[in-house]
RNA sequence: GUAGGUAUAGCUCAGUUGGUUAGAGCAUCGGUUUGUGGUACCGAGGGUCGUGGGUUCGAGCCCCAUUACUUACCCCA
């Protein structure tokens, strides 16, 4: 059988893991310092748990788990029907499918909270770095499994969450070197404007088609929105929104001409212009994009969006934002919550693009020594000189198959960038002064094993 | 769902207007070198040319279908 693996999915190889690691590691490190805690949660979920909270489009890549053991089933009748009837929609039946792997963290991150909140002090701050799967058709920087990670803050209100984040996503791509734009905005302008163009049922249709605005251009908007049903008048009103162009303060002055007047609107204007007035970005610049509405139905704050610089290749790498309510559905209210999500394979993709990544990565060894023989013996031999060096906190391994070959072994150590090699023939098993040799430079001494640690310590 | 591109050795790819036994580099194994790697040289193994059909004296190449992968749109990290 010719091996392959599904679409979308990708294997990764040591030198790939190296790269993902440091990213990872990097992103874990500053959750922690910023004083997130980790937790994690089951790759397949109560598909109820997820429908509905992603909109309409992204319920459909919800990856679906046929259940098990169907065939077994005491009311095949019933199962026919339910197969019927998905064949022609797209609903759900808990009689076929009741299981479906997670679309994101933050629906999971809730449904968690309202389980555990008897055992968790609040705020609660947590972060988790898990894969996530998207039934999407895969394309350049889109995977259909892809790690997100995941910040959030819930149990709380406070604005100064936004700019804790701020500072996390700034110190982030800073430290990775990755040129970025923070796009942020917030949800209750937009819900301010549908109400103020009096088509407050048609919020999410006007939000996803202003979202396309940098993509299909002012008059693919007013397409859009008029194929949604939006009333002429109201698509006049939005006119100033699209046409705007300016500083972030300047634009703060056109949402006020827009929206000041609504209370919600009012409240939106309030949040963006502490979060302008308050954050601190020494590295990504900070840009209010009054257009950005991203898609996930649970945002009714302020959204985030970072988007990489790379030439041409402009992904969105992160994205996050306010939810006031999503525990809500899962019965408890009044929990608002907001948080990031770091794309990592993006990410990796925009490094590798833009050469970022250090060059230490790619020579890092599987481990410092190697240790070379000629025979059972002398292989044996090299058990308690690996265990001395490993007692040690020095990394080593032992040519595992037998071989009077001492070139294919030195051949090993050089193409896993091994630095150090030591030989063990009968002569070293006599005298106990090894042949010591560094790979880098091809010096070769005579030591003995405390030799041998001393100089690995230094 | 819509539209393009690709499919030849383990990997990356050549392959002329259709012509005899389908090639290269890398990788693997062996040798030059039976206690020393990177470089060099010599040699070996490895392919029903994605699959099915058609045209032709003759198809890796042309035609049709099909599958997989890939890129763009939609949407998104």
């Amino acid at each position: 059988m010719k091996p392959s693996i599904p679409r979308g999915t990708r294997d990764f190889g040591p030198a790939e893991m190296q790269k993902r690691l440091y990213i990872l590691n990097l992103v874990r490190k500053n959750f922690e310092l910023f004083g997130y805690q980790a937790i994690e949660t089951p790759a397949m979920e109560n598909i109820g748990t997820l429908t509905g909270k992603y909109g309409d489009e992204g319920d459909q890549l919800i990856f679906k788990i046929l259940n098990s053991r169907i065939h077994e089933s005491k009311n095949k009748d019933l199962l026919h029907k339910e197969f019927e009837l998905s064949l022609e929609s797209s609903r759900n039946s808990e009689e076929l499918t009741e299981k479906a792997l997670r679309y994101d963290l933050t629906v999971p991150f809730a449904r968690f909270v309202v389980m555990n909140q008897h055992l968790l002090t609040f705020p609660f701050k947590r972060y988790q770095i898990q894969p996530v799967w998207r039934a999407d058709r895969p394309q350049k920087g889109r995977y259909r499994e892809f790690y997100q990670c995941d910040a959030d803050v819930i149990g709380s209100d406070s604005l100064l969450n936004e700019l804790d984040l701020i500072a996390l996503m700034d110190a982030s791509f800073s430290e990775l070197k990755v040129p970025v734009v923070l796009k942020f905005n917030n949800r209750k302008i937009l819900t301010a404007l549908s109400e103020v163009i009096d088509e407050p049922a048609k919020i999410i249709d006007i939000t996803v088609a202003i979202d396309k605005l940098d993509k299909i251009g002012k008059e693919g908007v007013n397409n859009e929105l008029n194929e949604k049903g939006i009333s002429t008048a109201a698509i006049a009103k939005l006119q100033p929104l699209l046409d705007f162009k300016g500083s972030n303060l300047e634009k703060v002055e056109v949402l006020r001409n827009l929206v000041g007047s609504n209370a919600t609107g009012a409240k939106g204007l309030e949040e963006i212009e502490f979060l302008l007035n308050n954050s601190v970005c020494k590295h990504a610049a900070l840009e209010l994009d009054i257009t950005l509405a991203r898609g996930l139905n649970y945002y009714t704050g302020t959204i985030f969006e970072v988007k990489a610089n790379a030439g041409t290749f402009t992904p969105s790498i992160l994205g996050g934002g306010r939810y006031d309510d999503l525990t809500g559905i899962f019965g408890l209210p009044n929990m608002s919550g907001v948080g990031i999500s770091f794309g990592i394979d993006r990410i990796y993709d925009v490094m590798e693009e833009l050469n970022l990544f250090p060059e230490s990565i790619a020579k890092t060894a599987s481990c410092k020594v190697l240790f070379t023989h000629f025979d059972a013996a002398s292989q044996y031999f090299c058990l308690k000189l690996a265990a001395s060096l490993r007692a040690n906190n020095i990394s080593c391994e032992i040519y595992p198959d037998l071989t009077k070959k001492l070139g294919k072994q030195f051949d090993y150590a050089n193409k896993k960038n091994i630095p150090f090699v030591c030989t063990v023939g009968s002569n070293e098993m006599g005298s106990g002064q090894f042949a010591f040799k560094n790979m880098g430079s091809g010096e070769q001494q005579s030591l003995n094993l405390e030799q041998i640690i001393d100089l690995l310590n230094k």
